[in-house]
DNA sequence: GGCTTGTTTCGACATCTGTCGATACAGCGA
DNA sequence: TCGCTGTATCGACAGATGTCGAAACAAGCC
């Protein structure tokens, strides 16, 4: 399974917590990476799953607790988490009947350490 | 002008910042809002158009600096700027001849906050 | 005024994306 | 084994997106 899923770098290196956005023009190699990344969020489905399974309790959701609050057909939620898995952002393990998700901190404080503004508003 | 952009909700208002993705399931309003946002980050060149202008002196560029770097043609650039300005990430102003943009550091902000990890890893 | 340079807009087009219903796969219990 | 429930994959399709060349708009200079 793991071999679908993008390799998330610095998964494990506090190196890339000191790399915003700011701070030199980033690669092109780094860009697309990072991209990828943006673009698992760039959909509110998908940003609602994010957040419905970070704010769950343990940490943890299964399927069936996300297919609920939305509006979008099962297979259409479980593309969603794909990508999302596919994206590094979240990782899934099934557990008898049900498949579970949980969040990935790390690949989010990447994309969080990115974001951070240098200084200030205008120096 | 400004009423091509959208509204970047709390621009100056610190409260968002203790708003992180698990405290709470994101509302569908929210979730469509920040979702924009994040498209605005999901494609690489735009990725990299905001690392030049956050990098560059002064904290603002000329188009005319950034066009250079990238293989795609000037109207792609333009194309690409419009996007990142209408999700409310970068400002730009006509001086003269030249146009410059410059990151919206509160933008960034409220995302950042937004993907900040909870505590850690599994607990 | 007319030319030159910098930037945006327009129209077109190929590709990508989100969505669905149908179907396949996985695990449990009778 | 069979049927049931939960989840993923498939195939199709409408609409969005990234890209281009051509053209329009803006500001400065001759």
């Amino acid at each position: 399974m793991s071999n679908l899923e993008l390799v998330v770098l610095g998964q494990d290196d506090a190196a890339v917590c000191c790399t915003p956005l700011a701070r030199e023009p980033l690669g092109e190699e780094a860009a697309a990476d990072l991209a990828k990344m943006f673009k698992a969020l760039s959909d509110p489905v998908r940003l609602r799953l994010l957040s419905l399974i970070a704010s769950h309790e343990g940490g943890e959701a299964c399927v069936c607790d996300l297919t609920g609050p939305f509006d979008v057909s099962q297979p259409t939620i479980s593309h969603h988490l794909k990508v999302l898995r596919e994206a590094g952002l979240v990782g899934s393990e099934r557990r008898g009947t049900w498949v579970y998700y949980w969040v990935r901190p790390a690949a989010l404080a990447k994309l969080s350490a990115l974001l951070q503004a240098p200084t200030g508003e205008s120096g």
